[in-house]
RNA sequence: CGGGACGUGGCGCAGCCUGGUUAGCGCGCCUGCUUUGGGAGCAGGAAGUCGGCGGUUCGAAUCCGCCCGUCCCGACCA
């Protein structure tokens, strides 16, 4: 392919509207432009890297036995309604109305729509098991859309879902899916992590995402150094302290005066203890009414664990005049004891004795304070992020933490939908029962920013193999040199009739412009032809890492980029 | 939605505080000449309702109000 001829407006400066490393490049490299928040335009060579990721997660799910399909993007929200995801789903879905009025939605993921075509077209046991999926346009409309597709509102996705007839048949296919997942990832060369996710309120561990490595990553995930642990942070357990919970010390709350002091480091500093020794309390609007939580004044909350504890889907932290309200008292004197609101510990508080807590009354707080004696507790949980400093709860040994990009995510939905939307089979007696379903996302066009912040440098970008829009750029040096140029239009002609993929830089620009923009491009392998080394038969050879340049003879240079090619491009 | 910043030719920015001729600079683009191993030089040229609307004023890119858009932090994220 020519330069030349292709769309690739390249630019020298940073886009003020970029700060992600990949959405900086991407836009520098020419492969994509914003049309509006968090909706792109793809260019050619931006299109070229997404065909990439699309043909790999194609070979890979087709050889997991999974059929592909094309799904509607707009969807009406009659099927919506039957889900009861039109009520809940929220603004982060796009609704409007045809001509007829009839309400619509454009589809931010196609549990509704797969359901029911398949509860219209597979009846019976023999039909099953089916893996359908599809590489297809999604829409959420994200509350803050950022770092260019990382987090786009328009963004490409391969779903995919699966029927089974029970749940030994779903597991086994979870498990094909696992495996095809990390074939895909490790493909796409890129460093990445498969951790245990939050699976909501449907339970179990049947959930997992796939971790693209990035310290740019939206994402917390703690990873054993010992054994093969690895959690999102929202999901990893903590291990329960050992022993019994200590017996109550003192006589009994015993109130004292703390002016102004609210927060936990304030109460630490005013009363010359720990923030260990402080527990604070959390109050929460939830869809099951206001609730508190307490949490050693040390850990850091998990919404997502007291959402399932609480087995609510709404939680936020109450106002400033709702906490005033529930315990007489402004925010940062809320405490236990008295406490009319469910009460919810963190298993940590659980084994506390003698702890402070704030008073319900302003500017006062409570010492040596024991739940098993002054409060009701209703349910002690794990209940608090996990650290750095915790033990893995699999082996005991260390954990780090570490930042990621989701890429990947597989998930056991179980009857779901189908109870929902009454999908059922026969079995051979000829008895009804609901489909057992899974779903598998992987974000195509996210694979493609995530692949950039794992490559690159202060030049750009530098892609996989797999993934490169190009193999190789070649370029011609000495632009009036006759020799040269007959010499790159033959290996141009060689290298794509032995299947390489080259990008031949025909402009008329000096040398330093090529060099930079094919550095900016981060194609793998740099050839150039100059005269000199022309002339000893010789061509440059530079892979996108490497420092320095090699020099090829001309016969052997094919064989060499070849081998190369085949190196670097794993599967 | 809360906090912060920004919006001036295609891109990056200055000018605004302290209102006043033709609104500048760099890159890019077009023409010509020279140049050709890490983003060339010279000469000429095209391109801007200064985000929008309204107000103040003899006069607004500049001051005031409202709106729109964009980005960053947070909340949120099947």
């Amino acid at each position: 392919m020519l330069f030349s001829r292709l769309l690739i407006p390249t630019l020298k400066e940073n886009p003020a509207e970029a700060e992600a490393v990949s959405h900086r490049l991407l836009l520098r490299a020419g492969m994509i432009r914003k049309l509006a928040s968090g909706i792109y335009n793809y260019l050619p060579l931006g299109l070229r890297v997404l065909r990439k990721v699309e043909r790999i997660v194609r070979q890979e799910m087709n050889r997991a036995g999974a059929q592909e399909v094309l799904m509607p993007a707009v969807q009406p929200a009659e099927l919506w309604q039957e889900s009861g995801r039109w009520q809940i789903y929220g603004k982060e879905l796009l609704r409007f109305q045809d001509r007829h009025g009839r309400e619509c939605c454009f589809g931010p993921t196609h549990e509704e729509v797969i359901t029911d075509l398949v509860r219209k077209e597979v009846h019976s046991y023999r039909q099953l098991p089916l893996n359908l999926y599809q590489i297809q346009v999604k829409f959420r409309d994200e509350i803050r859309p950022r770092f260019g597709l990382i987090r786009g509102r328009e963004f490409i996705m391969k779903d995919a879902y699966s029927f089974d007839a029970d749940e030994a048949g779903a597991e086994a296919c979870y498990r094909r899916m696992y495996d095809a997942y990390n074939r895909i990832f490790s493909r796409c060369g890129l460093t990445f992590k498969v951790v245990e996710a939050d699976s909501g309120p449907i339970g179990g561990s049947f959930s997992h995402e796939f971790m693209v490595l990035a310290d740019t990553g939206e994402d917390l995930l703690a990873s054993c150094t010992s054994c093969d642990y690895a959690a999102n942070l929202e999901k990893a357990e903590v291990a329960p302290a050992p022993g019994e919970p200590a017996p109550p010390v003192g006589n009994g709350p015993e109130p004292v005066p703390t002016p102004n002091v609210r927060t936990v480091e304030e109460v630490a500093a005013f009363l010359k203890l720990m923030p260990a020794d402080i527990v604070k309390t959390l109050i929460y609007e939830t869809d099951d009414g206001p609730a508190a939580v307490l949490i050693r004044g040390d850990h850091e909350v998990n919404e997502v664990k007291v959402k399932n504890l609480l087995g609510v889907t709404d939680l936020i932290l109450a106002g400033l005049i709702r906490v005033q309200e529930l315990t007489g008292a402004e925010v940062g004197f809320a405490g236990p004891v008295g406490l009319k609101l469910p009460i919810y510990a963190d298993q940590a508080v659980a084994r506390m004795n003698a702890m402070v807590t704030g008073a319900n009354r302003d500017n006062y707080h409570l010492l040596q304070v024991n739940l098993n004696r002054d409060v009701k507790i209703t349910a002690v949980g794990d209940l608090r992020s996990i650290t750095a400093h915790d033990p893995c709860p699999r082996c005991g040994g260390g954990l780090t933490l570490l930042h990621g990009i989701e890429v990947g995510h597989i998930f056991k939905l179980g009857l779901k939908y189908s109870k929902a939307l009454k999908a059922t089979y026969l079995d051979a007696d000829g008895k009804d029962h609901y489909l057992y379903m899974g779903c598998y996302g992987i974000g195509v066009s996210r694979i493609m920013a995530a692949a950039i912040e794992q490559g690159n440098d202060a030049n750009g970008i530098i892609f996989p193999m797999a993934l490169a829009p190009f193999q190789v750029g070649l370029i011609p040096i000495g632009h009036n040199d006759p020799a040269v140029s007959e010499c790159v239009e033959g290996l141009h002609a060689e290298l794509e009739a032995a299947g390489i993929e080259v990008l031949l830089d025909d402009r008329d620009e000096r040398p330093g412009v090529k060099f930079k923009d094919c550095d900016l491009l981060g194609l793998p392998l740099r050839v150039v032809v100059g005269a000199k080394a022309l002339a000893q038969g010789m061509a440059e050879v530079r892979h996108r890492r490497a420092p320095d340049n090699l020099m090829v003879p001309l016969p052997e240079l094919i064989a060499y980029l070849k081998d190369q090619i085949a190196q670097e491009q794993n599967g």
